[in-house]
DNA sequence: CCGGCTATGCTAATTATTTAGCACCATGAA
DNA sequence: TTCATGGTGCTAAATAATTAGCATAGCCGG
C-alpha cells in the first residue's frame, strides 16, 4: 500500500486531484470552475501541469484542449481513501465506519441502497473467502 | 455540511490533525514522532499553536505539557470524512463504498467484522426509520 | 489575409507554509 | 542557591505553493 497520495498532495493539488475523481475527467476550464475560491485561470493550468508531471494525471487532447484525466483509477484511489478513513477515525475498524455511515444522522439511505447492502453483506465471506 | 476541514488545511496541519484523531490525544513529543519525515521540535509546536487558534485543536494541561485533542468529536469528523470519500469516488453512494470495503483486496475481514456488519445491516431501516 | 478567440507553455513574483532559533518559566537534584 | 532539564511562546528566515503575466500557436469568420 503505497500510495497516500493525500498525505504529500498540496493544499490545491488535493482539490483538483478531488476535483476530477469527482467528474471521472475535465478539462482546465471545468476544474477552474468547480474549485472553492477559484485562482485564474493560468494558476489551474500550471497545477495541473504539476500534476502531470508528478505522475497522478494524464491527459487527451479533444480538438484544441486537453482532458485530464487520473493515473490511477478511481476504485483503487477510492479504496485508498477509505482505508485511510477507516484507519484514522475508525481504528482499522471496517464494521465501525460502515456503523457510521449508515447510522448517521445525515444518512437516510434510499430503499435501494440498503437492498444492495444486504445483500452484499451476505455474501461476504470472513477471512478465507 | 460545513466542515470539511480537510479542503483547507495545509499538509502539515492534515498530517497533525491525522495523528491526533488517530491517537485520540496527544503531546508534542507524541506527534513529532509520529509524523512522516519529521520536522523539529518547534515546527510542531509552531503547527499545533496554529490549529489551536484556528480552532481545530484544544489542549489541557498535564503538569508541565500540553495534551493536545481534537475540539471536534472523532465521529463526527470521521462521518464528514467518510461522507466526502463517497461523494468524491463512488457518486454518492454508500453502497458502493462499502462494497468497495469489504470486497477489497487488502480487506479480509475477521470473523467477528463480518458479525458485526450483519447484525447493522438487518436493523437498518430506510429513509424513514 | 487578418483580427479575435481560446487554447497552451513558461517564468517570475507573490503569498503561504514550514522551519529553526532564541528567550523565558517551572521543577527537581546537587 | 544554582544549574540542568524539559516544557512553553514568539519571531524571523528559508522553503514551498500559488498565482498572474506574457509569448505563442491553431482555428474560424469577415
Amino acid at each position: 500500500m503505497k500510495h497516500d497520495s493525500h498525505a504529500h498532495l498540496s493544499r490545491r493539488e488535493r482539490q483538483i486531484m478531488d476535483v476530477i475523481y469527482q467528474r471521472g475527467e475535465a478539462s482546465a476550464q471545468e476544474v477552474l470552475e468547480a474549485l472553492p475560491s477559484p485562482p485564474g485561470y493560468s494558476a489551474v493550468r500550471a497545477l495541473l501541469r504539476i500534476l502531470e508531471e508528478k505522475g497522478h494525471l494524464k491527459h487527451r487532447e479533444d480538438g484544441p484542449k486537453y482532458i485530464f484525466l487520473p493515473t490511477h483509477a478511481r476504485e483503487n484511489a477510492g479504496l485508498a481513501a477509505l482505508q485511510r478513513v477507516v484507519q484514522t477515525f475508525y481504528e482499522g475498524s471496517v464494521s465501525k465506519a460502515v456503523a457510521a455511515l449508515v447510522e448517521g444522522k445525515d444518512t437516510r439511505l434510499p430503499e435501494e441502497e440498503v437492498k444492495r447492502l444486504r445483500a452484499l453483506v451476505r455474501q461476504t465471506r470472513s477471512e478465507g473467502r
